[in-house]
DNA sequence: TGTACATCAGTGAACGCGCGTTCACTGATGTAC
DNA sequence: TGTACATCAGTGAACGCGCGTTCACTGATGTAC
């Protein structure tokens, strides 16, 4: 292949990068393999190392990344809602609970992906930090969804979406474990009507 | 070593088993490994085959046996709870986002600890089929919780039930992704405040 | 603008390691008499 | 109850495999003149 250029070396770095995110979240952590992600990429496995230290350095940046994902999707359902933040809350749920994102574990989202497995890291894991970065992020964003410019969020909101998430990802991640069966859609129907 | 005796042979097993319970809690369907349970029961790899067909099948007898000692968990709680259906939950909750069970991973809740790794097994998977089975056993304990012999449970308390835990099982697997964060006992006093 | 060459992104084979699994072997168990 | 021996639970070394990681090498890029 020879050496290709600087453009070229940032397309393969944030493919890698986008790749590994996705993949990530379909096989787990440990799951996650660099040949594996750098054939996806169309390169072969050695050159990983020039763009990445080590495979933790590449599983903190695929967290990182699931979640500025996340970020671009919560931030187009609440454009997409000009009913304020009810609306937009209902809107997420909908998606949320969408069979797409019942089923397409790569695009889906990282806090009830990718939960367990951060919970199995160290404590100082460069996953877990850009983990809890990412989680606190998205919460602001879910609590402040729909309310346009204003991010400023009050506390009984804050609550109020942590509620929402905690009970969310609980029911997307027992529904996944059971899919196919009734007691799937019986978890994601008794969710729906606690929440917005 | 010699030959073990039948008692001994079933002991084993039964040890076997018991400890894969809880390391495929602590590390995953993934992380469970046959040399380090082996070892853990103070018995040498190769004598695994001569219990099990494969890591699959310890796998299955893994999931089962961590729902059975959640199932005597609650039959537990539920006899120590004189206060009916309210009161046991209530306790069931304080049990649940006790500090040790936020901590201690191999003694904990398998709905919480496996869900996701659960979520990304083949549909045949035969640990997939015990989860499944564990939890619509799992579910029917917690609608009856504290009602003494009667586990009848109407559709009303049913749903109760799966709202819970899933609100539950949401919460503590952030709280623990989240550990030494503030955001962490954030998570676990929002939840609690909707808990029974 | 054109040439000469140092740089360095990516290649691909190799490494050590731990995994799941196999198998010839050991020696106490359990049975037949 | 005592002896003779077939059974078989467990041993421990070996296997093939895929992983994370290393490294000598390639050849197009990008720079110096």
């Amino acid at each position: 292949m020879g050496r290709a250029s600087k453009s070229e070396q940032r397309q393969h770095r944030q493919s890698i990068v986008d790749i590994a995110a996705r993949q990530v979240k379909a096989r787990g952590i440990e799951g996650l393999t660099i040949p594996d992600v750098m054939a996806a990429a169309g390169l072969t496995p050695g050159g990983f190392y020039g763009h990445f230290a080590s495979k933790a350095e590449l599983s903190a940046q695929a967290v990182t990344r699931a979640f500025d994902i996340q970020s671009d999707a919560l931030r187009a359902i609440s454009d997409r809602s000009p009913g304020g933040h009810p609306a937009a809350m209902s809107a997420l749920v909908d998606f949320y609970f969408s069979d797409v994102h019942r089923t397409d574990l790569e695009r889906s989202c990282p806090m009830a992906a990718l939960s367990a497995d951060v919970a199995r890291e160290r404590d100082e894991s460069p996953a877990r930090y850009a983990f809890i970065d990412g989680i606190e992020r998205n919460l602001s964003q879910v609590a402040s969804l729909g309310d346009g410019e204003d991010d400023s969020v009050s506390e009984e909101q804050r609550e109020e979406a942590l509620v929402a998430i905690a009970t969310a990802v609980g029911a997307i991640v027992m529904a996944r474990a059971t899919a196919g069966r009734p007691i799937s859609d019986e978890i994601v129907a008794a969710v729906r009507r606690v929440l917005p």
